[in-house]
Order: C-alpha cells, then structure tokens, then sequence
DNA sequence: AGATATTTTTAGATAAGTCTAAATATTTAT
DNA sequence: ATAAATATTTAGACTTATCTAAAAATATCT
C-alpha cells in the first residue's frame, strides 16, 4: 500500500510528465513539491523498487503504467472531492483546493465510485479539469490559452490552470468564472497585455500571469 | 497542529476514561490501539510534553482540557462521517468505521461545519452514537444495556457498543436495528442467554455476547 | 512482610521521510 | 575540448512512530 507522500511523488510526476510517460527531472520535482532535490532522489529510489516507476541515475524519472494508474486514481479522487465540495456544501472554488489535497489519500474504491454516483458522474470538477472515470479513463477538452488567442477571437473560459486562492479569488473580483464569455478585442505588445470584453458588458486589461492561466473554448 | 498518531491515542484515552477525566493505565491503551505498552509510554511522555494529558510515571495517564477538547472533535468528525456515508452514500452501517477512521482525521473546521449542515445536524450517527455538536457538547441518551434489562422488560435499540463488521452483519440477520422494539421473556442462567422478542414478531435466544452490546431505551 | 507476578519504563533498533553539506556527474559556454 | 556552471547523488543527521528485550517499579498472594 501506498503512503501518502508516495502518493503525492506520482502525482507530481504525472503532473510535469503532462500525463505521459516522459522523463522529468530531479529537480522539476523538488520545484514542484516544494522539497530538496535530495529528498527527491530517495524517494524516486523508493518508487522504483517497487515498480512505479523507471529510473536512471542523472538521467531523471519515468512513470510506469502502475505509476500512472495510481497518479490518474489520486487525480480522480481529488477533483471528485472538489466536485463534492463545491455542489454539495456550498464551498466557492477558491477554498476547496487544500481539503481535496487531504481527502485525496482516502482509501476506499467503494467510497469513491460511491461518491461518484452520489455526484451523478460529473465530466469536469469546479475548476474545469476532466475527472477521470473509475476505468481510469478520460477526455481532454478543445481548450487554448487566452494568452494563445488571436485577436478577435470569442470563447467561453472552461478552466483554469492554477488553483490558488489568490489568483481565483482575483478571477471572482473581475467577474471570471466558468462559462463565462470573453472576446478578444486588442493583443498589446505592452507587457504581453490583452484587451478583452467579459460577458459582453465590461472591458478590461489582462496581463500574461492572467491570460497565461485560462483556458477557453471557441465559441462555435 | 497534531498528528494522526497523536489524534487517535487521545481518542483510545478518551474511550477508556468513558469521557471522564479519569485515570488510564498504559496496557489499557497498549490493548485498546493493538501496540505495545513501550510505544505508549513513548507517545504518553509526547502527549504530556505538548500539554495534552497529565502522566505520572507508573500512575497512568489523564487527559487535560484540551485533550478532552481534541478527542470529542475527532469523535463528532467521525460520528458525521459516519451518517454521511450512510444518508448520502448509502453505505450500511457495517461498512461504515474504518472509512471513517481515516475521514475523522481530515483537517478543516470549515469542512466539518458544513457537512453538519447537509446532514442536517444530526444528533446521533448511524450505530447511535450521540454526534457531539460544533461546541463540543453532546447528550447522553437514557440507555441500558440489554444485558441488565429485568424480565417482561420492553425497549428499543437505540445503540450499539461494538462496531465491527460481524457483529452488525450478525444483527442484520437476526433482523435487529436501531429503532427495533425488543421485549425479554425470560432470563436464562445457561451462559447469561437471554429470550427475547423482536418486533412483536421472532422469538430468539440472545447470548451475552449480543446482549452486552445492545444498548434499549425503556419504551415510555 | 517477603517472594512472585504483573505492569511499566528504559535502552537500543528500525523504517519513512525529510534536511544540509559535500561529492560527483552532466551540461553549457567559451 | 576544457573550464565553469548547473544538476544530481551520496553521506550523515534528525523526527515520528513503532518494535524487542531487559530493567525497574508496583501489585498480589500467602
């Protein structure tokens, strides 16, 4: 049985690894989880002895299939509990991030499909991310940066790259949330700023650490 | 901020002092957490060190206010836990503890707040067990054991002292529940036996083994 | 009260997960 | 292609939580 840390290891990797089995680096890793490089190489050790993952000395860190099973199965259990946060006890989208860090290391398969029937097996959790489904399976979305949009272009924000409070709540202030219309009115050179209309009603000025961090959807 | 360790040797002292501030010997806690009494005094010498329990060398242990405070905390998570999985997950209420003995130890007052809210701040969870409220408080319901129950004594169940998958899957089968009415024809000497009636409807011979963990509120 | 039994503590070990500091390997830049 | 910079690993230490075996304290029994 896993323990959390390993748990929250393979997360990590899956994560930098964007879901394939690409090599990631030592101290990728340790920039991600927040520990020392050294920290990071006993553990990956660890990981490997019991086949989670493949790994060469100075040469970095692959997920095996067993390592990506579990990522996908710690990644499903966290964005069904936001979910659950969110729909059932009124949490807004900025707080649940840290309760779902906890309650994804709950072990039990029946809870969680259970939860997921109690949800009526939501696609995409509060922050617009794809839950995978109890076979492990699921679907990216036609997403793209704003930051990636031409000028011109219409869309409808369909998720968000970081979880913050901070950031979300900044969204919440400027009335961002999912599903909300945003046209591109002018990409300016200044600071990579972009000019957009929200909902149709307000204009405003957003920089690249905001434009950098939503998604959208082309509008038909 | 305390660990899961720590938590639950509060608890297991919690139990053992039936909610008193009464003094607790180390193989009572060694026996109730299935340790060693060496890994008790260990975490007893902790637990006093951070202000938790009063120890006294060879004198056994006592819980301090906030000891008392954090075990009933741990306690009240567990009990809504519990009446989650089963009002809303619909689990039965064999399955139910050893989820809950790892969601009691999820960590935001703001969580478990709300969750009483949805359950409607239930009084008592699924084995009924009184759910100590936000404020720690909670009432202990006029009970008795069916085991010291007098003859033509008629009551109903309103809990249970031991929550282990067989006994409550035995007590399925033999069709008791919380909320059966249970009415005693005779008192039987031949290991403690005990006939009964269940719902105005089966006669059956109960042994101590049920009878001392059946708790029958008189009926009016 | 003294011998024996039981309980509790101490001492020393182990595993997980982390750290710092030093050593080593790899990459980059001239 | 070699020196400098960067990345990674090793070595050794610390904390938490556990264990076993031995020592010490307390309780029990005649």
């Amino acid at each position: 049985m896993l323990t959390i840390a390993e748990e929250n290891y393979l997360k990590a990797i899956f994560k930098l690894s964007n879901g394939e089995a690409k090599t990631v680096s030592t101290n990728a890793i340790s920039d991600e989880m927040e520990t020392r490089a050294a920290s990071v190489t006993d553990m990956i050790r660890r990981l490997a002895e019991k086949g989670y993952v493949a790994y060469e000395k100075y040469r970095g860190v692959k997920l095996n299939p067993s390592g990506v099973q579990t990522a996908v199965k710690v990644l499903r259990k966290h964005r069904l509990w936001e979910s659950f946060l969110v729909e059932k006890l009124q949490f807004s989208w900025d707080e649940v991030h840290p309760i779902a860090e906890q309650l994804e290391h709950i072990k039990s398969d029946e809870l969680i499909d259970k939860l997921d029937a109690f949800l009526n097996y939501p696609k995409f959790d509060p922050h617009g991310d794809p839950i995978p489904s109890a076979d492990g399976k699921y679907t990216l979305r036609n997403q793209i940066l704003l930051s990636q949009c031409e000028k011109e272009f219409t869309g409808t924000v369909v998720g968000v790259k970081e979880h913050s409070k901070a950031f979300l709540q900044y969204l919440d202030t400027i009335k961002i949330s999912l599903g909300t219309k945003i046209h591109i009115m002018d990409k300016l050179d200044y600071y990579e700023s972009v000019k957009v209309i929200i909902d149709d009603k307000t204009e405003i000025l957003l920089n690249s650490s905001a434009t950098s961090k939503i998604f959208l959807k082309p509008n038909s």
